[in-house]
DNA sequence: CTTATAAATCTCAGTACTGTAATTCTCAAT
DNA sequence: ATTGAGAATTACAGTACTGAGATTTATAAG
């Protein structure tokens, strides 16, 4: 995954570290306060940088474990997200798949290529609209995931247990509540 | 950044929508609970992967907006990490940048590359070590980054203004402790 | 000095996508 | 029937990186 020599089995995540994927968050230190001796309370935009920040770091950090361990069965976590949904929620029209995964639509159909060549997943046609298609699990497919998902939510548990279970809940009400917040908002564009 | 046509000025940021960047997440719901009519607690693994997938779904939306913010200005966010890392803290050495924004030592040659070819940062060499080069902003690039610093803490702290003040401290919190945990824990590797 | 090991950067082929445009089909309204 | 807007998928060129290895220089040990 990242400049590490193959021949370690374990080691270190990155942790401001030389590897991983990379991340798009300034490591924003708020430039010093020259009111020297007197802490000022931090600005609505020092500590949404701060969030933005470490924010990008948790998700770095636990999405190379994540990473790690799909890795080990030659997979991305983009496919291994589809092989899942689809396990979990029987055959999806490509676009349903789309939509669940967040990605491109050119992304799905080059994923589903992929996991087509691989002998995980298969396309079928769509009886009351011919311009969609399905996508479902081959058995292999099925039998790949029913094998492999205990383990990788055994991997992400052991990834963010750094908080404990009550810290965790805390946490996914605070990211949700961000989370769609951030996406309800509307994107300002144009180029000033 | 995403299938939208040019023409939108402004336009709500995707929810499980067609476009942003690819989220690695599954949309995991856990399997549906068979013991029916009665709920069971969670399951550390259900709690952790919900975790996961609120988190890299906060990170997607407000990476989202920020990507959007500084792509105005034909920055990525790599660079723009990179021009603020050095406004901030001064000249660094390359690998000091590399650890900073947690790209890979390949991404570091390269991004400074690009932002030269924009006469935004230039390379200088290091006195005490020849192998060693910092990089710095010239004066276009601290111009430019004076002038674009406050717009986009202004839009990074809009994007998480679902969040009130306390709660985004309560988030910071939590993530730093996500983040370093995460970080510290070794790496499984292998391929079984 | 010499050799070895390791650090800092660069090179470059490869990868996992994105985004635009094209294609095929549906549906509603003429 | 025809037309036209729009949805679902695909094609494909382009992008922003990654990762392994090469290169150059430093540092330590013999």
């Amino acid at each position: 995954m990242a400049e590490e020599p193959r021949t370690a089995r374990k080691r270190r995540a990155p942790r401001r570290a030389a590897s991983g994927a990379a991340i798009k968050a300034s490591a924003a230190a708020p430039p010093a306060d020259r009111t020297a001796g007197r802490k000022r309370a931090p600005s609505a935009e020092d500590t949404a940088l701060k969030l933005w920040v470490v924010l990008a770091r948790a998700q770095l950090a636990v999405a190379y474990h994540a990473e790690a361990d799909v890795a080990r069965h030659g997979l991305t976590l983009a496919e291994f997200a589809i092989l899942e949904v689809l396990y979990h929620r029987g055959p999806l029209l490509l676009g349903e798949v789309q939509r669940k995964i967040l990605v491109s639509s050119g992304g799905v159909t080059y994923l589903v290529d992929r996991l087509a060549a691989k002998g995980l997943v298969e396309r079928r046609e769509c009886e009351h609209d011919r311009r969609a298609r399905y996508a479902a699990l081959t058995p292999a497919g099925e039998k790949l995931v029913a094998r492999i998902f205990p383990e990788h939510a055994r991997a992400i548990a052991d990834a963010v247990s750094g908080l404990s279970k009550s810290e965790q809940q805390q946490a996914i009400a605070l990211l949700r509540k961000l989370g769609l917040a951030a996406s309800e908002l509307p994107v300002e564009k144009g180029t000033p």
